[in-house]
DNA sequence: TTTCGACGTCTTTTT
DNA sequence: GACGTCGAAA
């Protein structure tokens, strides 16, 4: 294969690169996915058995997208192991269970999950009788998930982030030994416990040696987001044969929240001695007016591989802006004009985003596209199994694959009218001594006639003994779940009907598998986003539909023309960034991510009134915007609704008459 | 012991 | 608007 033919000559060195440590600092839109693409195609062309090759990416997506790309040359390239560093875990825990001494069929906590775990053992240590105040389950979870991740001690964490916790260290530090010894117990695994334990299964000589021996070539895309735990996982993996290529831009690291180090990719070569460095710095994306602002930002950033993104062609184009509105809806409505307008123009809808800091800000938009049928999706924010009633069938499901599963035995009984927690604990403390569903069912009907839950506990456990028989048919299985639990989601809920329609999407989901451990699996791995389902439009589906989505969900991906909305100070950058200088930094280098999404066409545009804590407030321009070259387009003068003349005095009705009049239109 | 209503607090980004 | 806490009633 001639390979010149596809690449430029860094990417063509970047490729054909086999032995050793390589680094490639791939810019914006510089063409590092085809790189892995080309790199993994090369090895296997070069004999290299695709099974002995690990792509370790973002999302499960990401891998999924580059390894079908390159399969599309050779098949073989579909064999290659890829995936997140999670799921990787989660392939490595369930092969190697029985010598790290964990069980094999483990439940994953998903992020609603884990806080509830630990609340309840919290709860059950007595930390909340305290006549301290302990911190609420979120707080909780975020805690002793970035003392994990950035392997930190608790007291350091508290220190810099949680100042009022402070008096809490000794207790948090005891929740979390406790907090793991009952995972340990109930066969539950975080997200933190994936890498932690892989890590762990990686450290036994035994174990690293056999792993090693099967994935000679390791590669990582987005370096630059690998925390502390997963860049020791990588040192591991590649520790005998050196074979690791890592890709990465470390300035568009944007997951230090979760505990990411860009320090990782800025360190990499000193890890791995003899590391070869490449740089890709030719951008095939955007304009080179994007290009500039994007440098400009680039400049301002303090730690850094220093790098300069240049357009290919020198590509000119339209120069970014940047547009002042009033309020939110004056910007919905001007942004939709602006799609019509671009769509007649040509541009597929596909090709267009509106990317956002966080999720409520789309709000507007959503319902401005909405009202004049233009089919678009939502990427980021709330995930469908957030929802209350899903999260309850989900619950069903474990149940299934568990009979044991504390947590989601107290999310099903806590349905039963007559069922509180006290009843809850009590009724599992006995179902987790029973030995399957049957004898669950047995203990159920043991109970005296006078609890008044009985009759619904017994209609439960004859639905989930009938979908367990099914579980070969997880379509028929679930219609048997959902049978069982409508009374409770029309008794709930005042609009079941539209939570019935996202139970009948579970239900689609569902079933596609064949398999109910990968359905849980994917499910806490990759939930479905919740907005991704298309609004109806007159356009058909073959044009796709425009992209609205969170700038952290907007990574790696890129579009014609990009909206960047709600570049105000104090939304973005967040008011939670402007105590930490760092944090600053990561909500520019995030900035600078939004920008590059952008092939042709970029508008950034910020609205004086906003909403912030329930009240309305007077927003100045984001200090990112203040500092840059950008054209300012003024608004369209707003539309000026006439006032109603006053009515005179002796016009107006009494409250008498009103009622009268009131009555005749009851 | 459960259930319900009133009130206060916090509200980012994701595997 | 979602979630937690508290007190009162059943």
């Amino acid at each position: 294969m001639e390979l010149a033919q596809f690449l430029n000559s860094a990417q063509v060195e970047a490729v054909e690169h086999r032995q050793g440590p390589l680094l490639v600092i791939a810019g914006a839109g510089s063409g590092k996915t085809r790189v892995i693409e080309y790199r993994v195609l090369n090895l296997i062309l070069n004999q290299v058995e695709p099974t002995s090759i690990l792509l370790l990416t973002f999302t499960r997506r990401a891998s999924r997208e580059m390894l079908a790309r390159a399969a599309k040359q050779d098949p073989k390239c579909g064999l290659v192991e890829g995936g997140t560093f999670h799921s990787f875990g989660v392939r490595l825990l369930r092969r190697y269970a029985g010598r790290i001494g964990i069980k094999e069929n483990f439940t994953i906590l998903d992020s609603a999950d884990a806080p509830e775990a630990m609340r309840r053992v919290a709860t059950a240590l007595g930390y909340y009788q305290l006549p301290l105040r302990f911190p609420q389950k979120s707080s909780l979870q975020k805690i002793l998930s970035a003392a994990t991740n950035k392997q930190k001690p608790i007291a350091e964490i508290l220190e810099q982030d949680y100042p009022n916790f402070q008096a809490c260290a000794k207790e948090l530090e005891n929740l979390r030994l406790q907090y793991a010894r009952y995972k340990l117990e109930m066969g539950y695994f975080d997200y933190d416990d994936l890498l932690l334990y892989s890590k762990l299964a990686l450290e036994i000589k035994e174990i690293r040696a056999e792993v090693q021996a099967q994935f000679q070539y390791i590669m990582v895309d987005e370096y630059q987001d690998t925390n502390q735990v997963q860049g020791e996982i990588v040192a591991l993996l590649a520790q005998s044969h050196g074979n690791v290529m890592a890709v990465g831009d470390d300035a568009q690291s944007i997951y230090g929240f979760r505990g990411a180090q860009h320090a990782n990719i800025l360190s990499f070569p000193s890890l791995f001695p003899g590391c070869k460095v490449i740089k890709l710095e030719t951008n095939y994306r955007s304009t080179q007016d994007i290009l500039d602002l994007g440098n400009q930002v680039l400049e301002g950033m303090q730690q850094k591989y220093s790098k300069r993104l240049v357009s290919a062609e020198r590509r000119r184009g339209q120069a970014p802006s940047l547009r002042v509105f009033k309020e939110p809806a004056e910007e919905a409505a001007w942004i939709a004009e602006k799609i019509q307008e671009l769509y007649h123009q040509g541009v597929p809808l596909r090709e267009m985003a509106v990317l956002f800091r966080s999720s409520h800000l789309s709000f507007q938009t959503q319902t401005e596209l909405a009202k004049r049928k233009l089919p678009f999706e939502v990427h980021g924010g709330k995930k469908f199994s957030d929802m209350a009633h899903v999260k309850d069938l989900l619950s069903y499901f474990k149940l299934l694959y568990n009979p044991k599963d504390e947590l989601a035995w107290n999310r099903v009984l806590m349905l039963l009218t007559g069922v509180g927690p006290k009843t809850a604990s009590r009724l599992i403390e006995t179902i987790q001594a029973q030995a399957d569903l049957l004898e669950v069912h047995e203990f159920f009907l043991s109970l005296p006639e006078k609890r008044i839950y009985k009759g619904e506990l017994l209609l439960l456990s004859a639905a989930l003994g009938q979908a367990r028989g099914q579980v070969h048919d997880l379509a028929s299985c679930y219609s048997t779940l959902l049978r069982a639990y409508q009374p409770y989601l029309e008794q709930r809920y005042d609009n079941w009907t539209q939570r019935k329609k996202d139970l009948e999407t579970l239900s689609q989901i569902a079933g596609r598998y064949h398999d109910l451990h990968q359905l849980l699996l994917d499910f806490a791995l990759e939930p479905p986003e919740r907005g991704v389902v298309a609004v109806q439009g007159v356009t058909q589906a073959a044009e796709g539909a425009i992209v609205l989505s969170t700038i952290h969900s907007a990574k790696g991906l890129e579009w014609g023309a990009v909206f960047l909305i709600g570049m105000m100070e104090g939304i973005f950058p967040t008011a939670y960034s402007l105590k930490s200088p760092e944090a600053i930094e990561e909500e520019e280098r995030l900035f600078y991510v939004a920008l590059t999404r952008a092939k042709n066409q970029l508008f950034l545009s910020f609205c004086h009134y906003g909403f912030a804590g329930g009240i309305t407030q007077f927003n100045q321009p984001s200090r990112f915007v203040q500092n840059l070259s950008l054209e300012r387009e003024d608004r369209p003068p707003p539309v000026r609704t006439k006032k109603p003349p006053p009515l005179e005095a002796a016009q107006a009705l009494s409250k008498e008459e009103l009622l009268a009049k009131l009555a005749k239109m009851f």
